[in-house]
DNA sequence: TATTTGTTTAACATATCTGTCAATTATGTA
DNA sequence: TACATAATTGACAGATATGTTAAACAAATA
């Protein structure tokens, strides 16, 4: 539907997203590429000469998507830190769950090509290291204040991250060990995410 | 050295994991397996017959690492339930320090290949469940007892094993957001630890 | 020593995958 | 219509990977 009145160049685009995100660079085949997106295979050369080509396409718009997620994180600025705090945990973990494939893709992408590290390097220093320095000083604030327990910015983001990205990157697994206690994968999702914010309320919060 | 001493066929397994454990199985070449490991890489075949066979050597080597730090992870039966848990959590950071691949190793290939999750479910009805039982038997008598905020035992283990984990599945990402913050990673490590303690401390202990 | 068994290699066969090219068809435009 | 440009395909070339085989070599054994 989408994808056939896009035309075919859209189409292979769209199949070569599929099978990037599922198998990563080496397990993806250009031919079962060009198949899934009802088209030849010389077709997917004529329009994106080289594999490495039409995966660097993909690899770019994924890490357009992580930085995008990541920029606003700290807005809303009417609310107090403790609220800013719970609403990024909940706006993160939502968005995970619209791209469950992306982080166990780039992690595997960059980490196995280190040349690639290079293209994170940028962001990193553009958009994650100031918003943990207004993070820091959020924090220090709010510990003077007595409200919070001292933590460090960087400390508080791997805790986020790390609750939010197993649950989707290891899914199959972690469905092993939850299976019948939730009704519907919605209904695990939901309380994995109240989990997440209870977790670092209760890290944070002063008693 | 321990290579090269027990023979070519211990040297195949050994560059064989390292080469599997770096790249994966569709990314690892036996041609390069043998390589590293000095010998031709018909004597490879002639040893394993098929690169699938020596991968399933392997996984189910770490298959069995990964049961082995499942065991016994709530021993120490003459502790408190909250230092059974603190100490769990350090023995498992510790262990995965000790094999930082595994788990984006085991993830990956279960996933990739799902005829292989099937692996997994008996060690996870035989070991998990049941520990998980036992758990969430403890943790209800602890509530009972006013000493701990109720939870249930299969989100008490994600949030561990997220905690516990991620830092070592995405450490060159993780690096980049806290590289000169600390002296070595060494030192990194032992903060993410005592974080990771703290975290699910302050997440179970009553105020 | 003769024979068997296990080890090792070079060469080969086969399959798969990426990428190219020349030829064909469709589309748009002067 | 004539011409140019874009889209599309089948066939092919080259590279790389897996796996086999026959033959050479080494080691143990009778």
């Amino acid at each position: 539907m989408n994808t056939e009145e896009k035309g075919k160049e859209q189409a292979i685009l769209d199949a070569a997203e599929q099978e990037f995100l599922e198998k990563g660079f080496d397990a993806a085949k250009t031919t079962l590429i060009a198949a899934r997106a009802g088209v030849t295979h010389a077709l997917l050369h004529y329009y994106y000469r080289t594999k490495e080509n039409l995966f660097n396409m993909i690899l770019n718009q994924k890490i357009e998507l992580l930085k995008y997620s990541i920029t606003n994180l700290l807005g809303y600025s009417d609310m107090s830190f403790l609220e800013r705090v719970r609403t990024a945990i909940e706006i993160h973990f939502d968005f995970l769950a619209k791209n469950p494939q992306l982080p166990r893709f780039l992690v595997n992408e960059l980490i196995h090509k280190p040349m690639r590290m290079k293209i994170l390097e940028e962001p990193i220093r553009q958009i994650v290291i100031p918003l943990l320095e207004k993070a820091q000083q959020m924090i220090d604030l709010e510990v003077e204040r007595g409200i919070i327990n001292p933590i460090s910015a960087s400390m508080l983001l791997i805790d986020i991250a790390s609750l939010n990205i197993f649950t989707f990157a290891a899914l199959p697994i972690v469905r092993l060990v939850t299976t019948p206690a939730y009704t519907s994968e919605h209904a695990f999702f939901e309380a994995r995410k109240q989990e997440n914010v209870e977790i670092i309320m209760r890290r944070l919060q002063r008693k």
